[in-house]
DNA sequence: GACAAAGTTGACCATTTGATCAAGATTAAA
DNA sequence: TTTAATCTTGATCAAATGGTCAACTTTGTC
């Protein structure tokens, strides 16, 4: 029998163990990645028994893609909202912020991504391949343009869009070696944010402005 | 008994197997992660058989520690060659070319130490506080020298670094995704590295342009 | 060529781990 | 309260995996 009935409906219990499962999850895949990381973690970390949750997510794999799929949406989001309408400086402004407060209130979900990007990302070819390839797309002609525009100096989008995703998905993948460089004295974390916005802010927008 | 003599020397088969060994180690360590990497595997690459590997290594943490160590060197080296004497664009600029030569030439290495870092760098922790930290000390040092001389923009020069790394790593980091959605034809890879440092030196150079 | 050291491996072991199952406990609708 | 569906878990299993060992082979030195 199937956790969930045919209709789709889930009862109370249904919906607070499976929030209480893909939490603890993402907590650990992230973490750990998905060969690094155990049912019992996982369990332990939920708060129940491990064929309990086995009940809700019947195999390891269902329970990762169920939270790889959650975070990648979260990831998308705030690319698609790019506004070709708008000036590159306050919608390139915009997304820069976006990705760099999705690092500092998600990085699991950033390092989630990341860490199966480097496994040579088995389950996320059919979405990088297609929904995400269409966006990189359409978001490079808007950047070319505002180019052909005279609004922002002739860069290949691409390669602007990449630097945009390494510099603020850094603050979270590699959040490990920043607090080894910085210490983790209270405080220091979101001064690093700040600091992080405004170097991305004066190196981005002197480094595209039109000439 | 040790597999190499107390003084250190290496028989020439030693030689040989420990490079096939830790070549395999690399391959298999960089794109699975520790956990995510059989014994199995790495001496099926390495054309030999489980006991034999494990006749030059004694464990699985000593093969990795191995393989983490050397990667880590190589890492290291460009860092260190930035040199306070010359002048931004040029010193910063021969970083970035060696950076992104590294991220085309040796990506297993930088996926392996991002793996790591992912992992929470249980054993790099005492690298990242001691050494690196010190280098990125010095190099901040050098950094805001500049800044004082009007010779760059003033960046705050630890949120430089990062980015510098950041969008250096990424090309051998998220290669998968690049490949996903530019496509693997023949001759995309170097065209990639081509374009990712013309549109790094055209970025961070006008970005950083003193004014 | 003799022989000690170095190198090699099939067979095996103990532990870990993803998954199953039967049996019991809880929940909610009538 | 009854009862069927849902929920929960201890016990258990089979496969995978890191590591050992004894026996055998190869290498290099005299």
């Amino acid at each position: 029998m199937a956790v969930t009935s045919e209709n789709g409906r889930r009862t109370r219990i249904q919906q607070e163990n499976r929030e209480r499962i893909l939490k603890a999850a993402l907590d650990m895949f992230s973490r750990s990645g998905y060969r690094g990381t155990t049912l019992d973690q996982i369990a332990a970390a939920a708060g129940m028994s491990k064929p309990n949750m086995l009940y809700y997510f019947r195999t390891k794999q269902e329970l990762y893609q169920t939270v790889l799929q959650e975070t990648l949406d979260d990831w998308l989001t705030p690319f698609a909202k790019l506004d070709p309408q708008g000036d590159p400086a306050s919608e390139l402004g915009a997304y820069i912020s976006a990705k760099l407060a999705h690092a500092r209130i998600n990085p699991k979900a950033s390092r989630l991504f990341a860490n199966e990007i480097l496994q040579g990302a088995p389950l996320l070819e059919d979405t990088l391949k297609g929904p995400l390839k269409d966006l990189v797309e359409t978001k490079s002609k808007a950047i070319r343009t505002w180019i052909a525009d005279g609004k922002m100096a002739p860069v290949d989008p691409l390669h602007l869009i990449y630097m945009i995703w390494a510099s603020t998905q850094h603050y979270a993948d590699f959040e490990t070696q920043m607090d080894a460089l910085e210490g983790t004295e209270p405080g220091t974390r979101d001064k690093r944010f700040e600091g992080a916005e405004r170097t991305l802010f004066t190196v981005l927008f002197n480094g595209l402005k039109p000439r």
